[in-house]
DNA sequence: TCATTATGTTTGTTTTTACAATTATTGTGT
DNA sequence: ACACAATAATTGTAAAAACAAACATAATGA
């Protein structure tokens, strides 16, 4: 088999598994009424501390880069998960901020993630996961 | 580090390669105004030589299983790209060919997106690309 | 200072996707 | 044959994503 062929059935197999895992879990955070992308943007949060994050900062770390953040994060603000402020020394810039609401809806969800996680990984044990996020990062990083 | 860790870290590694790969493929897919998905199909219809294929069987072998495929082949009809026409053993089924000029389109397609194939797997060696693979077909086959 | 450029976010619009409900046809059991 | 379930595709609708343009503020340099 040529390096092509090689090469395009890997990419396929890389959008298939991911595609297949966001299906899986986009299922389990239905019933919350939590978007994966969502979810992931109140991990982001929480993942800050106390710190307030920019709307850009947030972008750069989301996984699907090109979602649209404004608004996004609207729909966690009206389910009061987050708060807005604007930043004082710079007023271009948004302060947003994981409410108490929010990690609480959150450590619940994680719950509901982990199982879903390990349920997607289940074909593999832990050297085949460590070997597959090694090379996943590796891409990443380019 | 915990199982649970690389669990959660291997799943949003997957997810970001993902979506790093699927941007970077839908960016040179655009001046031609064909979507991923869209080049998707029509890469399954090809595969499938002159056989007639039916809608739940494309689905099937989609990367997204959730997109409205009736609506997406539509817009590959709309360009000419692919006929429908209904089977005449089983009249609930449609039947999907690609055109010669789908076809046309697809090879011209073929090249740029094995340079963008290329590319986003470049970080990775023949072997990698080939433990990658093994990794994500167990996750796919599950 | 004042124009110019860069940065950060929002908004408008179109296209896609998700999800549920509907239609059409076929298969099955009595 | 007839009701009932199963299969295959389509349609309606609401939600989300993509993309470009606009807006506000800040930084820079003549």
């Amino acid at each position: 088999m040529k390096q092509i062929e090689v090469t395009k059935n890997t990419v396929v197999g890389l959008l298939k598994a991911s595609s297949k895992a966001e299906d899986f879990l986009a299922k389990v955070l239905k019933p919350y009424e939590i978007s994966l992308q969502q979810f992931n943007v109140l991990r982001i949060l929480r993942g800050r501390k106390e710190k307030p994050t920019n709307l850009s900062t947030i972008q750069k770390r989301m996984v699907h880069k090109n979602s649209n953040t404004t608004r996004l994060i609207d729909k966690l603000i009206e389910k009061f998960l987050v708060e807005r402020k604007t930043c004082k020394e710079n007023r271009r810039k948004i302060e947003l901020i994981i409410t108490p609401k929010g990690k609480s809806i959150l450590s619940e969800l994680d719950l509901v993630i982990e199982i879903a996680e390990t349920e997607i990984l289940k074909p593999l044990d832990l050297e085949e996961q460590k070997s597959l996020r090694k090379l996943l990062n590796k891409i990443n990083l380019n």
